[in-house]
DNA sequence: ATCTTACCGATTTTT
DNA sequence: TCGGTAAGAT
């Protein structure tokens, strides 16, 4: 027995030695976070603080060791000094390294006053982070971790909804509609009302209707505080919208969080049953919350409090899409008792680069208070640059990426950042032209590409019969003869009957709908009876082959024979990867589940790490992420601050904080270039620099000049993709320049002389010269002994 | 039903 | 400037 207590001390002394090791590497206040978990508490976490691993080891720690840490615990089961012996090889092994998971055996071992898997809710913004959390949650504790739910809000609300939304009037085969299907949706009903789409832009309704359901507001409630016409104009709209939506078992991106805010509210058995269930809950880009997602929140960690929200008032950048900043500014209001731990540490950038951003927050007001410092180094200064336009705005980052490049670092280490998409353009003319590989961020995404949504639409219309956009979509793609006269002849027979609209087309006979076009509806629904009966035994992959093939969709696409219709193929193709990778993993052939999956995902989750190619892409989507080496353009007034901001104090301190999150994605070296003319709507504008760059104290920059002479001799330009570019310079060994409009040259023969035109594309580059004494010449810049002046 | 022409308007965007 | 949309022509 007296040696049963002292292997019992011996444990607890062993154990608690193993749970420093863990958390070692936490700093204090990150350590506070991880060992709170009764209790709400508010995480202000500054940009770079390391507030994903606090949150991932906050997890660890409630499954481990639960809500607090016990040091006096008896073992989990009988201990064995082999047992100890394990648990003192683990811990060496984990203190080199070697080991960096937690074995089942070892999970066995440690863990006491455990909190059950299921109990952790945490939730995201994006799939792309709620990836990466469950990634390396995964990566410490295996195959436990999926019983967590780690998603984002719109997962856990579909996942949730999926199983009561019955009580609420649709069935759990719902479609989901992505904002191009509500824009279809909302055009048709502005038609029937006769609305002018010039005072009633559908785009200013979808946007209304967002914000009244982000605020859980219903047409109806909408209705009592309305007092203007136009608004209430939206309402109406927003009725219509509505039923039209339950009508065809359908619902929003906003009705996911909506409706389930509902069901808890009606439904007390059902809200206890989660709040139950997710004892512990944690929120991450708190401050980026809409109302509809606080209540929801609020609503589920009621009970038991346990909340966690980590966020950064000072990154809150998505006000224009109804995220409330009052959220995280209130929660201490909400939470009397809340603990309050800030995150200033940050393990990202140099401390100049820390030091220009905190300068620059500083000029806001109504903060949290918060200060950014690091152990990192000072850091290379801050490079400014004025370009005479955006022309010579992407020149100079296109030799300043190839100049890094020529220093070792990656193309992918280099991001460019700008305020708008249309920003893009000159600089991806300049990053083809230099054979720099690049991946612009955002345009038209994959999952809203023509090709796709259609075939899209066949599965979803096979899920969901009450689904009529879906069969508007497809009933005549490809063509098959049945025009919108037939459609709206079937969709009104459907509102009348308040039947689907799969039943309505099936009695298209009832309907007026006679010779040629009955035929074809006719045909149309075979074909569709044939797609339904496989819909048990396929799976999507085959499925959606099938569809392709006996609709003659691929058929159409292959004769077609142009450079599009062989993109839409490629497209097709990559969508069948999609299908078979889901096919593969899927447990069981659910139709029904990929296509929520599919609805949930974005572009930017394919972005992936240690891709070669420079990134460009908006300041609002680089959030959450970061870069060795930053460019931020096109910093003038009016563009950034944008000029839609500059009447609203509110709006340019949002703008403001964008550029601070801009900043803070910089690892080592920031760029901060602005243009003294540029391009804007067929229009030349000259713009002051942005009030942002004022701010940036001086003496953390260098005003950065050209060199008077490049280095290089004899010129030549770079090739055409990445491959020609990086074989060229590495057998020339030597450095390449850039050529654009109006550069001076220097040529060896013919002396001084101006760039009059640029053709040609990598080492076909030719440039027409004028020179004063021989007039233009033309030569390939490959070879010509150039040397560029400023 | 599909192509052409004239016009308008133009942040940021996840899910 | 450019691209998307809507009405008009064939």
């Amino acid at each position: 027995m007296g040696a049963g207590k002292n292997l019992t001390r011996e444990y607890q002394q062993l154990r608690e030695k193993i749970y420093q090791s863990i958390f070692a590497g936490l700093n204090k206040q990150q350590m506070e976070v991880v060992a709170t978990g009764e209790g709400p508490v508010l995480c202000l976490a500054g940009a770079g603080s390391g507030k994903t691993m606090a949150m991932i080891y906050r997890i660890l720690h409630l499954y481990l060791f639960g809500a607090e840490f016990e040091a006096a615990v008896l073992p989990p089961h009988e201990i064995s000094l082999e047992d100890l012996a394990k648990m003192q090889q683990w811990l060496q092994e984990w203190e080199k390294g070697v080991v960096s998971c937690f074995s089942p055996e070892i999970i066995n071992l440690l863990r006491v006053n455990g909190v059950s898997p299921q109990a952790i809710l945490a939730i995201t913004f994006t799939n792309k982070a709620a990836e990466e959390m469950k990634t390396r949650l995964a990566n410490l504790l295996g195959t436990i971790s999926e019983k967590m739910w780690v998603m984002t809000f719109h997962a856990a609300c579909v996942r949730i909804l999926h199983r009561e939304i019955s009580s609420l009037g649709y069935t759990s085969n719902f479609a989901i509609y992505d904002s191009q299907d509500q824009l279809v949706l909302l055009r048709a009903i502005c038609k029937e009302l006769n609305l002018d789409e010039k005072k009633f832009a559908p785009k200013k309704i979808q946007n209304a209707i967002s914000r009244y359901k982000c605020k859980l507001q219903t047409p109806s409630k909408a209705k009592i505080m309305s007092n203007d016409f136009l608004e209430k104009k939206y309402i109406e709209v927003y009725e219509i919208y509505q039923r039209r939506l339950q009508e065809n078992n359908a619902l929003d991106f906003d009705d996911l969080i909506m409706l389930t805010v509902r069901l808890f509210q009606e439904e007390p058995e059902i809200l206890e049953k989660y709040q139950e269930r997710f004892r512990y809950i944690m929120v991450d880009e708190y401050q980026d919350t809409n109302h509809a997602q606080y209540a929801l929140v609020n609503t589920l960690a009621k009970k038991y409090q346990n909340l966690c929200v980590v966020g950064d008032d000072d990154q809150s950048i998505y006000g224009f899409r109804a995220a409330d900043i009052r959220n995280i500014l209130d929660f201490e209001r909400d939470y009397p008792e809340a603990r309050v731990i800030k995150l200033e540490q940050n393990y990202r950038s140099t401390q100049l680069i820390l030091d220009a951003a905190n300068e620059v927050i500083a000029h806001n007001s109504g903060r949290k208070a918060k200060k950014l410092w690091t152990e990192n180094s000072a850091g290379e200064p801050i490079l400014c640059f004025t370009a005479i336009d955006e022309g010579d705005e992407a020149a100079f980052v296109v030799e300043k990426i190839e100049e890094l490049k020529g220093q070792g670092v990656n193309y992918g280490d280099c991001a460019v950042l700008m305020r708008t998409n249309a920003q893009s353009r000159t600089l991806e003319e300049w990053l083809i032209r230099i054979g720099i590989p690049y991946k612009l961020i955002g345009g038209v995404k994959f999952y809203e590409r023509k090709e796709i949504k259609d075939i899209l639409a066949y599965l979803k219309f096979l899920v969901n019969p009450c689904d009529a956009l879906s069969l508007k979509r497809i009933i005549n793609e490809p063509r098959r003869g049945i025009g919108e006269i037939t459609f709206s002849k079937i969709a009104n027979h459907s509102w009348e009957k308040g039947i689907p609209i799969y039943q309505a087309l099936l009695e298209y006979e009832n309907l007026g709908i006679v010779g040629k076009t009955a035929k074809a509806v006719a045909d149309f629904i075979n074909l569709l009876e044939s797609f339904r009966q496989s819909l048990e035994k396929l799976t999507v992959t085959e499925l959606t082959k099938k569809i392709l093939e006996e609709t003659g969709y691929w058929q159409q696409l292959k004769r077609e024979n142009s450079p599009e219709a062989e993109s839409r193929i490629e497209n097709l193709q990559e969508f069948l990867t999609k299908t078979l990778e889901y096919d593969h993993f899927a447990e069981e052939n659910s139709l029904g589940d990929f296509l929520s999956q599919v609805a949930l995902v974005t572009d930017l989750d394919n972005l992936q790490e240690k891709e070669e190619a420079v990134v460009v892409m908006t300041m609002h989507s680089a959030k959450g992420l970061e870069f060795p080496h930053v460019f931020l353009i096109g910093l003038e007034e009016g563009i950034f601050p944008h000029y839609r901001a500059f009447d609203d104090l509110h709006e340019l301190e949002e703008e403001r904080r964008l550029c601070y999150v801009a900043m803070t994605r910089a690892k080592e070296r920031l760029y901060l270039v602005n243009a003294r003319e540029r391009y804007l709507y067929g229009r030349k504008n000259m713009n002051q620099s942005s009030r942002f760059l004022e701010e940036v104290p001086p003496q953390l920059c260098i005003q950065y000049n050209r060199p008077g002479f490049f280095e290089t001799t004899p010129a030549y330009a770079v090739g055409n993709n990445a491959a020609g570019s990086v074989a060229v310079k590495e057998q020339a060994g030597r450095k390449g320049q850039i050529f654009m409009l109006g550069d001076k040259v220097f040529h060896q023969k013919w002396g001084e002389g101006v760039i009059v035109s640029i053709k040609g594309q990598g080492s076909e580059i030719e440039l027409a010269i004028a020179f004063p004494e021989e007039g233009i010449k033309t030569v390939l810049a490959k070879y010509a002994p150039l040397k560029k002046l400023r």
